[in-house]
DNA sequence: TCCAATCGTTCGGCTTGACGAACACTCTCC
DNA sequence: GGAGAGTGTTCGTCAAGCCGAACGATTGGA
């Protein structure tokens, strides 16, 4: 997290988009969440300094963790070719690294190794909201992304998409291999 | 993040941890984050439910993100070897994924792909405190990790070290290529 | 030994966050 | 049209967080 910023502000906007993005009305979330509604609304509105008790429970009645709610949001679907990225720093000629994500605050992310073989798509079901993947290919030819648009990656390629919706995973040619980021909340 | 867990006693502990690791007396810290040491003496011995302002105010003079006050601590050097990794899922026979790495709670996770050539070692002065970095190889040979005890990787290994210490990466073949998480907070 | 400085804790006060009731408002349904 | 249930807001009261001062304990130097 970033240490920038009135976290108020912060913390009223996204009080109010994980509200919506739940689908409670104030008054509900105010019940669930066990605190009074008048003081949901002023957090809501700006004014006011909630204790960690207050938000702690407006976290856990929205099932997000804590860091969402002093913390801003996110992207979609990112697509870096190999060898496109941005190389931020090349000190001798024989290194170079590319910032392919710059993780927000918050986030969490698990890392996998993938080992596929071509066969049937490995199609995977939404995990929960605000999961994002990013899937960098060490060898082989796979398809990946969105189950509605799939991209096609090779060898260095790196690809960014929801892991909220339906996506899916498939190799193109034997011994496909690569990295899978899972970033959730 | 959890949600699990009494915040405030993470809280409690969190302050006392950061504080001592920094150096500072509780009321040198009270007076740099412009609150009571009252406040910060009762909020240390877990009696006390802070608001966001203080504790706010407490992460920015003691220079941690909110998150890390919030929640608990982390690890050391780790290497899987390719293909040793526990592999967690494997659905169908063609398809294996192996986690590397669950992401503690509240940590950032950037992600770099590096391409070295063979050359001298590229060393890296430590960064922040509580940093980690993963590294996966994805072709080529290469010496990475703490410099005072690098490790040899090969393709598909992954290794995690702190990078909080002065560490080193350098390519043992052309054209190897690798992926960097560097995990701070 | 005594004084001074700093440590962290404890005690009244003032301020402020949280609560509950009353409020205006919109829709639905009888 | 009016009763009803829902929305989100505003207001007065009470409790609690925060503050500043005073406290005992510890350390270092004159």
């Amino acid at each position: 997290m970033s240490n920038t910023g009135a976290p108020l502000d912060v913390i009223a906007a996204s009080l109010r988009r994980e509200r919506e993005r739940v689908g409670l009305s104030l008054s509900e979330l105010a019940k669930r969440a066990g605190i009074a509604k008048s003081t949901l609304s002023q957090l809501e509105s700006g004014s006011g300094n909630p204790s960690v008790e207050t938000l702690w429970a407006l976290g856990v009645a929205l099932g997000v963790p804590f860091s969402r709610l002093v913390d801003p949001p996110t992207p979609r679907v990112r697509v870096i070719r190999a060898g496109e990225g941005p190389a931020i720093y090349s000190e001798r000629a024989h290194y170079t690294a590319t910032l392919l994500a710059s993780c927000p605050p918050g986030a969490r992310r698990d890392i996998y190794l993938l080992n596929l073989e071509p066969g049937p798509p490995r199609d995977s079901e939404p995990h929960m909201p605000g999961t994002v993947e990013h899937v960098i290919v060490s060898s082989g030819r796979m398809l990946a992304g969105p189950r509605a648009e799939p991209v096609e990656l090779g060898p260095g390629d790196y690809l960014l998409y929801p892991g909220d919706i339906p996506h899916t995973a498939q190799a193109l040619e034997p011994g496909t291999s690569a990295l899978l980021v899972s970033e959730h909340v």
